[in-house]
DNA sequence: TGCGTCAGTCAAGATTTCGTCAAGATGGAC
DNA sequence: GTCCATCTTGACGAAATCTTGACTGACGCA
């Protein structure tokens, strides 16, 4: 961590804003703010940041949806920092993918301590880290901006589809496993509904390839899963 | 993951590691248990856990001892589980290597959670870290992405096939009794069924070796197995 | 030399898994 | 309520893979 580190914050007051940028030092520090939702993914994407901090009070959009989002293209830490107390809402906030949850009002130095453990975490992983746009051949996709092009020619994915090719980019170049898509597109109560996978992917490359029959892209590795070629 | 997920609990009220020992399902879970510092890194030691919880107040020694002297010789994620609720106490935990802290009393659910958020940096990491391919010749295996390259060419591999050769790569140089390659891969039940594995290695020959009569890599052990030779 | 055992090769079914198409079912917007 | 996009489910031919058996050759041994 030569460089400075990246922080963004998504929340609507700006006394936290204004904290929490008084809050770190501006030599270490590159600080980015957003107000609502969909401007912090934005800023995110544009910004590729060390951690996000993230308030789950947002105007335009709930914050764990906001975690949700990110977590289709990202694997930025996320600390989010709420008013809300209650165990029910820190579960589903970890489970949807924050790493940390702190309620407010919290101390600065707490904050800075659990900013640094994330920092070591992400020290620890780099190398994983997925460029958000994916290019091959004459596909494009724009994961933060969910937007998918084939031949420069916008392509309309439904979520399922897109959720399915997401995981196929974060992963690309690797065979996934029926289990392992059906668990994450649709959840563990259908790790067995290989069909769903088979549907989908015809789909997938009916919308993508330009010979489906013969697929370039989304190969399949048959009694195993798919893979998606990178070259 | 495939494996229960080892949990180890370091703190001295009986109690406590009671409530805790309950809060996990056995048919996920290992537990193992200390209720003092000296005793914990012990355990800590010998079972190579996923998790540690630790508590501060130990009879014999400081927690945030443990974790220090912890962090000299094992990556292990630490939860702090503590009845301290200071941001000093969190500040001094943190920065000495725990990954996160839990004042005490907390709700079971928010303690799994957690436990869930640090599991999922593991395996990221583990993933990201090490890079199990295997090289001989002109052979390029890769379990995790399931390539495997001839002359930086890919060959495509059945499913059976993969998992024997896998058998071959993790024992690579160790000769692999016919019985152990069949339990192995076709299951218990096929023990005997030593004509399964002159047909598949034939065929691994045939797609792996450039002179599948005389091979290179997949070596015979009459009357006892075969061999993948490592250089 | 003749016999039995073991390993390798080949190829024909048998079986499992895939891809495709299309007809319901579902659920949200209006 | 209707309409629309999407998801779920079933049916069936095609493809890939697995299993099985027949045949060959190498080797050791009586």
């Amino acid at each position: 961590m030569t460089d400075r580190s990246k922080i963004v914050v998504i929340d609507d007051e700006l006394e936290m804003r204004r904290f929490l940028k008084h809050s770190f030092d501006p030599a270490e520090t590159e600080f980015f703010e957003a107000d609502n939702g969909v401007e912090g993914l934005r800023v995110v994407a544009r910004t590729n940041p060390d951690v996000v901090l993230l308030d789950l009070g947002l105007p335009d959009m709930d914050g764990i949806e906001v975690a949700k989002q990110l977590r289709e293209w990202s694997q930025v830490p996320i600390i989010v920092l709420s008013a809300r107390g209650r165990e029910k809402d820190k579960i589903e906030a970890l489970d949807a993918g924050a790493d940390d949850y702190l309620t407010k009002p919290f101390g600065v130095g707490e904050l800075l301590a659990r900013i640094r453990v994330t920092l070591r975490h992400v020290s620890r992983v780099k190398g994983a880290i997925v460029e958000p746009v994916f290019e091959v051949g004459d596909l494009k996709v724009d994961l933060p901006k969910r937007r998918v092009l084939v031949n420069d020619v916008e392509v309309h994915l439904t979520p399922i589809e897109f959720k399915l090719l997401a995981m196929l980019i974060r992963h690309a170049g690797m065979v996934l496993t029926h289990r392992q898509l059906l668990i994450e597109v649709w959840g563990p109560a259908y790790s067995d509904e290989t069909h769903y996978l088979r549907v989908y992917m015809g789909q997938l490359r009916h919308k993508l390839e330009s010979e489906p029959a013969r697929p370039k892209y989304i190969t399949t590795e048959p009694g195993v899963g798919y893979r998606l070629l990178t070259e």
